[in-house]
DNA sequence: TTGTACGCGTTATCAT
DNA sequence: ATGATAACGCGTACAA
């Protein structure tokens, strides 16, 4: 691999002024100038960011951590981020989680390894905690996207789940559902706690009972258990009208979960969710769901991360920034006769 | 942040020992050995990758480059690489090109200057040559992933996309359809050339003649510009009873200009397209899909990869691995009757 | 079993 | 305008 001695050797200067000339830091003459750029080209000369990071004592490297790569909010999320860290001159890196704890560990050894310069960081569930601190007691800048973490302050990008599932038990109230189930992911993760608070407050606010049984914590990841929230389903008495998903994958899960019990959507049970399907569900828009501008919690957790490493200030007060949520209205909420 | 010295002084030892502790090499007492790793936990010590980098002249790293994060077919393949790094101990990071030669060139500069052990990579397309010449200058080992280069040799995981374009035309023709238009990605990419022949072939084997301005080529990825899509099916004459689109992008696309054309699919046309969409096309399984299997692209592309990378003989011969297709019939395509 | 000297490729500092 | 030197954190080769 070509070095910047190689480059200096054959320019007939000093590997310093080769430097010089890469960073466009002190002055050179014209001439050189021109002569070591051409030398470089000759020699495809790519400077070693190891060894550049080594002395610098900083990278311009980004790390964007997701739960899940498979799931449309979180790849639109990445192109948010992405672009922001273009934009200010950074890299960016990706790292899936896979919504596991282990795997997520793993990548906090990469980011701390390679002394990244900040992590956008969506965490795979509350016992993230520890990763969290890891960040801190190496001072690595973080923000949190999408979930927060009881324990930890950063800054964060955080949508209004509690809200969104007001609007969606409301939005089943309003189409006559009395009877409404609450399919959500681990109660060890923020949002699917203020989901479910959400769910609560809708039905309080209308006078409805909650019915504990009609709460299942399944999991936010996709599994190929679908056993599992068939028995749920079967179990419950009376059968709901209606189920709310706690994100987009269980939409979908809990939709094949009752084609597979032989009923229909939303003939038998109307289905909403959490989160689009991503550019795939115009072609049959069939799901209602509620919404998140998914692009921006990678754009401006991106920007709040930069500004962060670059005023590095202890004690620069945390920012959060919370989203809107929108429900569209689909075709799998059927409308319940006023008789029922 | 804390060196191997800041270790060897807490524990009394020098840094070589401290290194040998960590790489498990040499030899040292299991006292000291104990006492060490006490230290190192102690004060959360992380091995600097760059550093380790910089001596060793080589890191475990791979680097995945796709065209669209937002595809289902290469968020899946992320997975299969992903999963087949971890096997055998590397790091993978992602990027994403866009379908843009810039961007990619841009994230050429991040592989090189990382001196990443290997690339998969998806190019943007033909012109992407540059790219990959530059990789071989600098003897990065590659696999090139579902799509190839002309001019280039190299390890690859193709899909086969004659066959599966021939697949689409037929199932057409088996449901009635004479006239049958296609829509593609750029003619600079292997994959669009491929389906396009498949999409010509199977007209000649079925003696139907193939007209010119039946064929669009259109480009793979997303794009808001519907309008093109509108004119040029308004064009055509006689208008085709049924579309092929080149990738899951364009089907989407093109069943949205139908869509807006006051059209409807598949009454009035008939659809069928490259690349499943993604885990929740279950739901409402409507298009008519020729899907590959893109986890095993990033699987086993990872494999050939990690293969050329472990014994680096630079007169390997070069393995290229087919990967079959798989014609999904759903609801987007109508059986016209036979008297058409 | 443990330690010393050196080099990996780069840049900051200071001198010329 | 240009260059010599040291330092970043670590591992190899060799010596003790």
């Amino acid at each position: 691999m070509t070095t910047i001695y190689d480059i200096a050797k054959k320019a007939n200067v000093s590997a310093m002024t080769v430097s010089k000339v890469i960073n466009n830091t002190g002055s050179i003459s014209l001439k050189t100038k021109a002569r070591i750029k051409r030398v470089m080209e000759e020699l495809n000369y790519v400077p070693n960011q190891m060894a550049r990071g080594l002395v610098l004592q900083q990278t311009r490297q980004l790390f964007l951590l997701i739960t899940d790569i498979n799931n449309p909010f979180y790849t639109t999320l990445s192109r948010g981020a992405e672009d922001a860290a273009k934009e200010k001159g950074y890299r960016l890196s990706f790292g899936n989680s896979d919504e596991n704890i282990e795997k997520e560990g793993e990548y906090l050894e990469i980011i701390l390894g390679n002394r990244v310069a900040g992590v956008l960081f969506s965490p795979a569930g509350d016992q993230s905690v520890s990763h969290l601190e890891t960040l801190q007691r190496h001072k690595v800048p973080f923000v949190l996207l999408d979930r927060e973490v009881p324990g930890i302050e950063s800054d964060a990008v955080i949508g209004d789940s509690r809200e969104g599932a007001r609007r969606i038990v409301e939005h089943f109230i309003e189409n006559g559902h009395r009877h409404i189930a609450l399919i959500n992911g681990s109660p060890g993760i923020s949002s699917a706690r203020l989901r479910h608070q959400g769910y609560i407050e809708a039905h309080k606010l209308n006078d409805l009972p909650v019915q504990e049984s009609y709460h299942l914590a399944f999991g936010y990841g996709s599994q190929t258990d679908l056993s599992g929230i068939m028995t749920w389903l079967n179990s419950l008495n009376p059968r709901p009208t209606a189920i709310m998903a706690g994100n987009n994958v269980l939409g979908v899960e809990v939709i094949r979960a009752i084609r597979d019990s032989g009923l229909r959507v939303p003939e038998d049970i109307s289905v909403a969710c959490f989160d689009d399907l991503g550019p795939f569900s115009q072609i049959s828009p069939f799901l209602t769901v509620v919404t998140q501008q998914a692009y921006e919690f990678g754009y401006l957790g991106t920007q709040l991360l930069i500004e962060r490493i670059e005023k590095k200030d202890e004690n620069r007060p945390f920012r959060r920034i919370n989203l809107p949520v929108e429900l569209v209205p689909r075709k799998s909420v059927a409308r319940l006769g006023t008789s029922t």
